[in-house]
RNA sequence: GGAUGGGUUCCCGAGUGGCCAAAGGGGACAGACUGUAAAUCUGCUGCAAAUUGCUUCGGUGGUUCGAAUCCACCCCCAUCCA
């Protein structure tokens, strides 16, 4: 199977420029693409992960990535799918998230011997000259064409600045920019990217008379056509320090039934005759599906180690066993007020209820459980001798689990 | 710059002097049922030393015994006009 059909069979693919021209490109090794990632958080969060697979299956198949940066474009603030305006970062914040992302990039592309370039378009965009920007490149774009594109329809309700009507110009700007510095003749990136994608290769076409392609790849929605990788409380982060092996492990073992055939297609590497077979389990069957999606994924971004440990913490905790991979967390002396601390103060401290209000509520709907034993008083309170040794297992509600010590 | 309509809790949205920590819906959370799923039902959803107290309705001042609600100024958003 070629890497094309492989990309269209895994569903991955949304929209192309020139299905023909991509697919005889792609599958012998002759393109030079891009993907760019605006540095606006200091983390990588699952949308980029599916980029970054892509890369690495076109890496493979003898392709040259290059991941651009966009401290420059991140000033700017893309309005693509957003229904108002980003805050503004300042440059400080955008060089740190750049060096996040760097790092965590160099995990899962070989940027080695110039197998794949990493470029930051804060070196051309930064330091461009406005009335000369508008005459090279501000002549190609018509505005009434722009108003049209499918990423600003939403924001002509809402308002829309000029600072963000900018973006698709600085974004095509790259295209080009990359195009004439690296000979790079094709963009990849989400499908809210595809007109500002577009936007490159016309500009492209318009100021050097050549042809480059743009393809976009399907955002990965759950059944209910929600954007999947978000949670409550925001993104699914690959910094482990941002969202836990366990909890990331948990995020994916927690999917709908509807959507894990999707996912094991789209995001992991497993050969697709074996996603089939598994497309034909049903019902209770497919939790199995499910902890071969999370156990998959945390391995790719964690690593194997990672993903066992977050598996063996999953199946002891909910197949009643004990595991000592348990998130922790330790209570200091000062917790303790005239040597006892509550169970209100105990879920507040170990992170599982964010007030005391939200903690009485828990008890009191019966939600709490301290070790096996349900807490049904609010007043109940602990001793620090209780959290010696392998401290206790604190429980809120049926996925929220924390093993409290004492330091 | 002018006219008009707006800014309420996580989101949408009601509320135009006390009965307002603020209807209703969505979401989130918890319980039941399950398979760590979905659907459904129930509860719950500002904070706390918790039959009470404190802080909150764009901002700042003011009127009043009492303000989300009235007044003044300011900031922001949308639409139309320039």
């Amino acid at each position: 199977m070629t890497v094309f059909e492989e990309l269209k069979a895994r569903g991955l693919l949304a929209q192309l420029t020139d299905e023909e021209e991509i697919k005889e490109l792609i599958n012998n090794g002759k393109a030079t693409f891009y993907i760019g990632f605006d540095p606006t958080a200091d983390s990588l969060h699952v949308g980029h992960f599916m980029a970054l697979c892509l890369m690495k299956r076109l890496q493979m198949a003898g392709n040259k990535p290059i991941a651009l940066i966009g401290a420059g474009t991140a000033m700017i603030g893309d309005p693509s799918g957003r229904t108002d305006m980003r805050s503004m970062m300042t440059k400080e914040t955008i060089e740190h998230n750049s060096e996040c992302f760097k790092k965590q990039m160099s995990r899962f592309i070989d940027f080695s011997e110039g197998k794949a370039l990493m470029v930051n378009n804060a070196d051309w965009l930064l330091n461009l000259n406005y009335v000369e920007l508008l005459r090279d490149v501000g002549v190609h774009f018509s505005v009434n064409r722009m108003l049209t594109a499918e990423c600003y329809k939403q924001r002509m309700e809402r308002g829309l600045s000029f600072l963000e009507f900018n973006y698709m110009i600085m974004q095509s700007y790259d295209f080009l920019e990359l195009f004439q510095r690296y000979g790079c003749n094709m963009q990849f990136g989400g499908d809210d990217q595809w007109s500002n994608m577009l936007g490159g290769t016309e500009l492209i076409r318009r100021k050097l008379g050549k042809d480059a392609y743009a393809m976009t790849i399907t955002l990965l929605l759950n059944s209910e056509g929600k954007k999947m990788g978000k949670t409550q409380k925001g993104a699914v982060w690959l910094d482990p320090n941002k969202t836990s092996p366990f909890e990331f492990y948990q995020y994916w073992r927690n999917v709908g039934d509807a959507d894990v055939i999707k996912c094991l297609r789209m995001l992991t590497f497993l050969p697709l005759e074996q996603i089939e077979e598994m497309a034909k389990w049903e019902g209770s069957q497919l939790n199995k599906a499910k902890e071969i999606l999370a156990y998959e994924l945390t391995d790719l971004v964690h690593g194997e180690e990672e993903a066992k440990k977050a598996q063996e913490s999953a199946r002891a905790l909910f197949g009643g066993g004990e595991s000592s991979e348990i998130p922790a967390c330790e209570l200091t002396e000062a917790d303790f007020l005239n040597g006892s601390i509550d169970i209100l103060g105990v879920l507040v401290k170990a992170g599982l209820c964010a007030s005391r209000s939200e903690a009485r509520r828990a008890v009191e709907q019966g939600g709490v459980v301290v070790d096996s034993d349900k807490v049904t008083d609010i007043k109940a309170a602990y001793v620090p001798e209780q959290f010696s040794g392998e401290g206790l297992l604190v429980r809120r509600g049926k996925k929220n689990f924390k093993k409290v010590k004492i330091s």
